[in-house]
DNA sequence: AAGTGGTCTAGACCACGTC
DNA sequence: ACGTGGTCTAGACCACTTC
C-alpha cells in the first residue's frame, strides 16, 4: 500500500501542471477533496501541506487553497540540488573532470562529521564544465565507513544518484553556508577564471535520516556564473 | 486559549535550550508526551514536526526524536531575516543611513508585483553600517496601496517591525535569488567598497499570506562581509 | 448564514529498530 | 515481543471570509 497523501499530492501537482487549476484560482475545498479521493480530511490536509511547502499553493483561511504562479518562482528544489540536475535544468552541455579520487585522513573534517579523527574519508575533486567553460570546482569529503567503494565512473556520472539509489542511503537534511572568498591556486589550475579574483563558495554538511553526518562539500563557483534560488516559507511559532 | 501545539513546541524548545535533553539523546516518546501534556498524539506530532522543521530534532523511525546539535548549525531563521535581527545576532554596532524615501511609478516592478502598471510604489534606499563600515545597500520597492504611509523614522528603525506589528500585514513567503554583479555608481557612492569591484546581490519577492505580492527588495552586499546560511530539509514526495 | 481552512481528539493499524 | 514513529480515520469545534 502506497501512502495516500503522497499519491494525492502527486495527482494534484499533475493537475496543476496540466493547467486544470490556474494560478489565482482555488483548489476544491478540503471537504470536497476528501470525498473525491475517498479519504479523511486530515489526509487531504497532509497532501495540501506538501503542496504548500513546495510552493504550489498558498492556503488562505476562509477562502481556500490558492494556486500560485509557479513559473514566477522558477523552482529551486530547495537546497539539495545536484550538479547533474542543475545542468540538465539549464539545458546546457556539461562535462565533469575528475581530478582526484583518494582516501585521506583529515582530523579537522572528521571532527565536523562526528567521526573518529583517524577515520578514512574519500576526497573527490571535480571540475564542472558548462557551455565549454570550467566554472565550478567541487571538493567532496565522504565517510568511507558509509560509502566503502567509489570509482571514477561513479563520481563522473552522479555521486548522489549512486549514494541514494545504489547504496540506498537516505539523505535527509543539509546545512549550507555561502560566502565569497579569494581564489586559491587550486582554483587557478582547475577553473577558467577569466580574470576573476574571487569565487563564491558553498560549504555544505549533509546528514542522513538517522542524523549521521555523512559528507562535507565545498562547491566553488566563478562569480559571474553563480546563481542561488531559494523559496522560503515563514514558519509560525 | 492559544494553540496547543505551538505552546508545546515552545516548551520543548526551552527544555532543549536549557540542556534538559542533550544532542544525540531522544525526546520522550510521542505516547509519553501526549499523556504528559494531556493532549492527543496528533497534536504532539504537530509540535514535533515544527521542531524538526526548525532543525531542533530529527525523527528516526523505531527509535525516537533525536535532538540535533544546534550549535553546529548556528541558525539562520531560514530565509526571511531582517537586517535588524541579523546585526543584533552578530552583536555588532549598526546604523542605518536613509538615502531615499520617495513615491515612484515603475511599470517593470509593478508587473513583477502583479499590481497595475501605474500604481505608486515606495522606493526606499538605505545603507547599512556595521562596525563602522557601510557594507550593505538595501533598495526596497513597496506597494503604496498596502502601506499608505512611510516615514524616515519607520524605515530607519525597522521596516519589517512596522509592517508586521503596526500594520499587521502577514508576511508569508519569499522567493530570493542570489547572484554576484559588478558594482554600480550607486554602490560606489553609498558603500565603503574598499576596492571591491563586485557585490553580492540578493533579490527578494515578498508575499503576504493572502498571496498578494507585496515588496521587491534588492540587497547589495560587499562580498567580503557577505554570508548566507541555509538549513534545508529534504521533503519526500 | 454558509463555506472555508485551523485545531484537536481518541482511537486504529502498519513499518521499522531494538532487545 | 515490544516500543517507536508513520499513516489514517471520522468525527468535533473554532476563526475567518464571503455573501
Amino acid at each position: 500500500m502506497k501512502k495516500k497523501y503522497i499519491e494525492i499530492y502527486h495527482t494534484l501537482v499533475e493537475d496543476i501542471q496540466k493547467g486544470e487549476y490556474l494560478s489565482g484560482e482555488t483548489l476544491p475545498s478540503e471537504h470536497e477533496l476528501s470525498s473525491r479521493f475517498h479519504t479523511s480530511r486530515e489526509t487531504i490536509r497532509k497532501a495540501l501541506n506538501l503542496l504548500s511547502h513546495n510552493g504550489y499553493i498558498q492556503k488562505v483561511r476562509g477562502k481556500g487553497s490558492v494556486v500560485l504562479d509557479r513559473d514566477k518562482f522558477e523552482f529551486p528544489v530547495s537546497g539539495l540540488t545536484s550538479f547533474k540536475e542543475l545542468s540538465e535544468r539549464l539545458g546546457q552541455s556539461f562535462r565533469t573532470h575528475v581530478h582526484e579520487l583518494t582516501l585521506v585522513k583529515e582530523a579537522k573534517i572528521c571532527r565536523q562529521l562526528n567521526c573518529p579523527a583517524g577515520a578514512s574519508l574519500w576526497r573527490v575533486i571535480r571540475a564542472r564544465e558548462i557551455g565549454g567553460e570550467r566554472i565550478i570546482l567541487d571538493k567532496d569529503y565522504i565517510r568511507q565507513d558509509l560509502v566503502p567503494e567509489l570509482t571514477k565512473e561513479i563520481v563522473q556520472h552522479s555521486l548522489y544518484n549512486y549514494i541514494e539509489n545504489e547504496l540506498e542511503l537516505d539523505i535527509s537534511f543539509a546545512k549550507k553556508e555561502i560566502v565569497v572568498e579569494p581564489v586559491t591556486e587550486e582554483d587557478e589550475v582547475f577553473l577558467d577564471l577569466k580574470g576573476h579574483h574571487q569565487v563564491v563558495v558553498i560549504r555544505s554538511y549533509v546528514y542522513l535520516a538517522d542524523t549521521t553526518a555523512f559528507q562535507f562539500t565545498e562547491s566553488r563557483h566563478r562569480p559571474d556564473k553563480f546563481q542561488f534560488v531559494d523559496f522560503a516559507r515563514r514558519t509560525k511559532g
